[in-house]
DNA sequence: TTAAAAAAACGTCACTCTCG
DNA sequence: CGAGAGTGACGTTTTTTTAA
């Protein structure tokens, strides 16, 4: 097996300006490669140069290994066309429009309007991977490399275990999520995963424990301002649960019902305000994440796309070249 | 070892798009 | 048409890298 090395061109930073890598489309010149910034691509070739379509192992940068699928296909007429063609041009998925960053004086507005009306990672890579076959999707849900879902993940540094009057058991993890498990059940399935929100400041003196069922997972959320912990359960239809400060032995204040009723004062208006609000924006938060995790996924689909496609380009050159010396005879 | 710089990650807002 | 998901932009925070 023989080792051989590429160039390809890429800045190898995933950062949240990813924009600028996405616009560019990457041009390689014919037998001159050089470009200033390069990261190396190893090509380990294996398989004939004719007849069936060879597998090749791309190593990335990133230690990352592509097969790619010889591009030489015998039966095919020769995708070289004319000599004069030397430029290459790869991968334009998502074309940012370049005269904006040309022009320069465009107002942000504008700028942004241009901006939003790009279709989703998601979209791109999947119309990519249906064109590609080497290209994986992202899926609707999350990934299986994800690791083991969340509330399971989550379990792992409890700082305080509670039980309620009712048996379940109700973890407090150090990074603020709430998990409450069924003694009934065979543990990790009985296993609630809530999450308490420390962000913002609290309402001096207030004690507000917001409470959002959502009966289609059977997932509960509480909303606790401030650093206290959930301590104990009450019997009954309802479940009450009291809130103290960690250092205190002292019940602080309750707390919530298992749904917010009817709102009438002014005050519980607002709470209710308050509570969307938190609801919306950890939903966002949450988003926001999803959304980088795709954006990494899809450069990262993006640089595999563009280390195959020099590979690609290589070889064309390199039937290019047999083909010259196969044409021409020499002169001399 | 440490301070500064750079990069990455994060939270939020504003906006568009999609779906019921 | 409204609700919610998705995402770019922007400012902030955290982590990593680099130079002294």
């Amino acid at each position: 097996m023989t080792m051989e090395t590429i160039e390809s061109q890429q800045d190898g930073s995933v950062s949240d300006s990813v924009a600028e890598s996405e616009s560019a489309h990457m041009q390689t010149q014919t037998g001159q490669n050089s470009v200033p910034t390069l990261a190396q691509v190893s090509v380990a070739g294996s398989g004939t140069r004719r007849g069936s379509p060879a597998v090749t192992l791309v190593q990335l940068p990133s230690d990352q290994t592509v097969h790619v699928q010889g591009v030489i296909h015998t039966p095919q007429p020769s995708v070289i066309q004319s000599p004069q063609i030397q430029t290459v041009q790869v991968a334009t998925i998502a074309e940012k429009d370049e005269s904006a960053e040309s022009e320069g004086v465009i107002d942000s507005h504008k700028r942004r309007e241009i901006l939003s009306r790009r279709p989703s990672y998601r979209k791109i890579l999947n119309e990519l991977s249906s064109d590609v076959p080497g290209v994986p999707k992202i899926e609707e849900e999350k990934s299986e490399e994800e690791g083991t879902p969340p509330n399971i993940a989550t379990m792992a540094v409890p700082t305080s275990i509670y039980q309620t009057s009712t048996g379940q058991y109700i973890a407090i993890a150090q990074g603020g999520t709430i998990q409450i498990s069924n003694p009934g059940s065979d543990g990790v399935q009985g296993l609630q995963a809530l999450t308490m929100t420390n962000s913002g400041a609290p309402p001096p003196g207030a004690t507000i424990v917001q409470y959002a069922a959502q009966s289609a997972d059977g997932t509960q959320q509480f909303f606790v301002p401030g650093s206290q912990v959930v301590v104990q359960a009450a019997t009954g239809d309802m479940p009450t649960y009291q809130i103290r400060a960690p250092t205190t032995a002292l019940p602080q204040g309750v707390v919530m019902a298992a749904s917010p009723g009817s709102l009438h004062s002014p005050q519980q208006l607002a709470e209710e305000a308050t509570r969307k609000r938190e609801l919306r924006l950890m939903k966002n938060r949450e988003a926001a994440k999803e959304c980088r995790r795709r954006k990494k996924e899809y450069v990262k689909c993006l640089e595999s796309r563009v280390a195959v496609l020099e590979v690609q380009n290589k070889k064309l050159i390199e039937e290019l070249e047999t083909l010259k010396d196969i044409c021409s005879p020499k002169t001399d």
